[in-house]
RNA sequence: GCCGGAGUAGCUUAGCGGCAAAGCAAUCGCUUCGUAAGCGAUAGACCGUGGGUUCGAAUCCCACCUCCGGCUCCA
């Protein structure tokens, strides 16, 4: 039966717009495919089709039609007919004309859906023999035979959102009707539990909760103020990453968030990207962007001074703030911002030092998804982003170039043997791509972590070197990201860990929890004993019950309370608590800061 | 930016033309507690902002701002 949830689904998105139409004679019909977990039609609808009543009010009604027409034991029918008898049977449907035109060849295939003769269901309804088809689009299948094949009760219209046609902004925009279908009611209310399991991850959820970062509409949106805990995971990512590089041979540096604008056209992002970049701001003399992205300053940091290929491969890197001016509507928590840290770099290396350089970079970042707990395969796949030689509006023309680069990465992912898919027309303009895609709380992917061969930015600064030979030759650069972007990548472990950091990352480490009144200056001896070993504490010395305290503790995500009674006093101890698992035994304070220091340092 | 929703106390929400409510948080008492919510009181709201309709607007209409779900985009 599963397999034929795809054919389930695309039925339904035909009996939804047979439906639609059914209450709106004079819609036009986008497209209506089966999707993961459901369907969707997209259709040009009249005016007030929906404003009058409200979106639930007309989802309510054309599901209502869908589950009477499913009920009917309509027929699916196929039937190949010739372009120009189906020019005719769509005449009134524009953007089918515009798909019969675009389909290759003669014929086109169309499915009937009819009436079949004996509703047994219904069986007032009585004989329906020479009633005319119920509904006919343009499709080339597959679909259920019969709509008894599909369980009325196991789907759901969604929402309704807008969408481009053939997904361009440059076209109309029509209404989209999502569902969720399946096989079963159960599996469609399993999923709907599990969806709204899922929201409970959501890192904007959990981030007002555990109180690690807000925003402010008078410091703009998409600009995210992070709190004193949320800062403290900030501060132990950027500290993690800045030590691991300098080990792994990276010089970390420190540029401007600003520069003059000619930098970025001697780059050649401007023309790419002066829509998503902030714009100018006149100084004077001088044209000054903020900056989108940190290459052109780290270029001028190599050619301060003539380079030998001895001092190749350079790898340049800083947590660098950038600045992209993204659409209000694609701004998305801390997970997609206009203002955010990239632990960037850039490696000017020779081109046959590119391979190895690549896979030091995916080294290194594969080392940092496993300090987090990220599996390959399972939070995170590759992507080989490529480019389109036939585009040369959209990627620098140099065909060898490509190749060899495409090449290259293509190698290194398979001799790696990395689980990874191929996406054209997904590279940056200047070169090929190894993209690191993280699955976020609702299943959504986003690129987390990038590796870039790039071959136009040598040429563009003359970024060369003298080789042994005695010659200048010119160098390539590898773009990479480790840990992506600090506010995108906190928003992923926020939801990986459901905001119960592990030790090392939880803003607070341990909170120290006095029984009564009578225990709080034994509880203020050992919080200064805690922060003495630059531990991140604090002291919940309410008047409230030790059961409250201990719940709201708990509730906070903090990894270890110490909860502190006569007993601990006449023992000079600390009682433990770890987190979810309940009270775990008295022990020496000095014993315990030992402990949770090892389990600090090993970052488990 | 576009389409569709939503904005009520610090937070989560109820109210949907006729006296702005509740729980949690906060503050103050009582309680001094042994491993996930002790009891009571007090205070807290220009109902996102600005216009309009109405005898009367949190509620209806318009514009703007912000957020959410999609679309587009993501160097």
């Amino acid at each position: 039966m599963a397999e034929n949830i795809e054919n389930i689904r695309h039925s339904l998105s035909h009996i939804m717009a047979q439906a639609v139409l059914e209450l709106h004679p004079k819609a036009k019909l986008g497209m209506g495919p089966a999707i993961e977990n459901g369907f969707y039609y997209d259709f040009l609808l009249p005016a007030q089709a929906i404003s009058e009543g409200g979106q639930d009010e007309f989802i309510k009604k054309v599901e209502a039609r869908m589950k009477e027409l499913i009920l009917q034991d309509q027929k699916f029918i196929k039937k190949d007919i010739t372009k120009l008898a189906a020019k005719k049977l769509f005449k009134d449907q524009p953007y089918k004309l515009e798909l019969i035109k675009e389909l290759p060849g003669k014929n086109v295939s169309v499915y009937i859906t009819t009436i079949v003769l004996k509703d047994v269901r219904h069986p007032t309804s009585g004989g329906m023999s020479d009633i005319p088809p119920a509904f006919t689009d343009l499709c080339k299948g597959p679909h259920v035979k019969n709509t008894s094949e599909i369980n009325p009760k196991a789907f759901k219209l969604t929402r309704i959102a807008g969408a481009y046609w053939k997904s361009s902004e440059k076209n109309k925009m029509l209404t989209r009707i999502y569902g969720l279908a399946f096989t079963t009611e159960k599996e469609l209310s399993d999923y709907v539990k599990m969806q709204e399991e899922a929201e409970k991850r959501d890192h904007r959820v959990l981030g007002k909760k555990l109180d690690l970062f807000i925003f402010s509409d008078i410091v703009g949106k998409g600009l995210p103020l992070y709190t004193e805990k949320g800062t403290a995971i900030r501060r132990e990512l950027e500290r993690l990453i800045v030590d691991e590089e300098i080990k792994r041979g990276y010089k970390h540096v420190c540029t401007p968030d600003l520069a003059k604008v000619d930098l970025f056209k001697k780059s050649g992002h401007y023309p790419y990207y002066k829509d998503t970049m902030y714009p100018v701001m006149k100084v004077d003399e001088e044209e000054l962007i903020l900056r989108p992205m940190t290459c052109p300053h780290h270029y001028q940091l190599y050619l301060a001074k003539p380079r030998s290929y001895r001092e190749l491969p350079f790898r340049i890197a800083e947590l660098a703030k950038q600045y992209r001016y993204e659409k209000s509507g694609e701004l998305t928590g801390l997970a997609r911002v206009r203002c955010f840290c990239l632990a960037d770099s850039h490696i000017i290396c020779q081109k046959d030092q590119a391979e190895k350089e690549i896979n030091l970079a995916l080294k290194l970042i594969e080392d940092m998804a496993g300090i987090f707990e990220l599996k390959s395969g399972v939070d995170y796949r590759y992507r080989l982003s490529l480019g389109d030689k036939r585009d040369s509006k959209k990627y620098y023309k140099d065909d060898r170039a490509w190749d060899f680069a495409e090449n290259i990465l293509r190698k290194v992912l398979k001799e790696k043997n990395a689980p990874f898919f191929e996406a054209e027309n997904e590279a940056a303009f200047y070169g090929p791509k190894i993209d690191i895609q993280m699955k976020n709380f609702s299943g959504k992917e986003d690129t987390a972590f990038t590796v870039q061969y790039d071959f136009v930015g040598p040429k563009r600064f003359n970024l060369v070197y003298t080789d042994s030979d005695g010659k200048e030759k010119e160098a390539i650069v590898i773009h990479r990201s480790s840990i992506g972007a600090v506010e995108r990548t906190m928003a992923f472990l926020i939801e990986k860990y459901e905001g119960a950091f592990p030790l090392w990352l939880s803003p607070i480490q341990v909170s120290v929890i006095p029984i009564s009144e009578k225990h709080a200056d034994y509880a203020k001896e050992i919080i200064k004993k805690l922060k003495d070993n630059n531990l991140r504490v604090e002291l919940r010395d309410e008047n409230e019950t030790l059961g409250k305290k201990i719940r709201e503790a708990e509730m906070q995500k903090i990894p270890y309370l110490l909860i502190l009674g006569d007993k601990e006093i006449s023992a000079s101890a600390v009682s433990v608590r770890a987190r979810g698992k309940g009270d775990d035994g008295q022990m020496p304070l000095e014993k315990f800061i030992e402990k949770i220091k090892k389990e600090i340092q090993e970052k488990k």
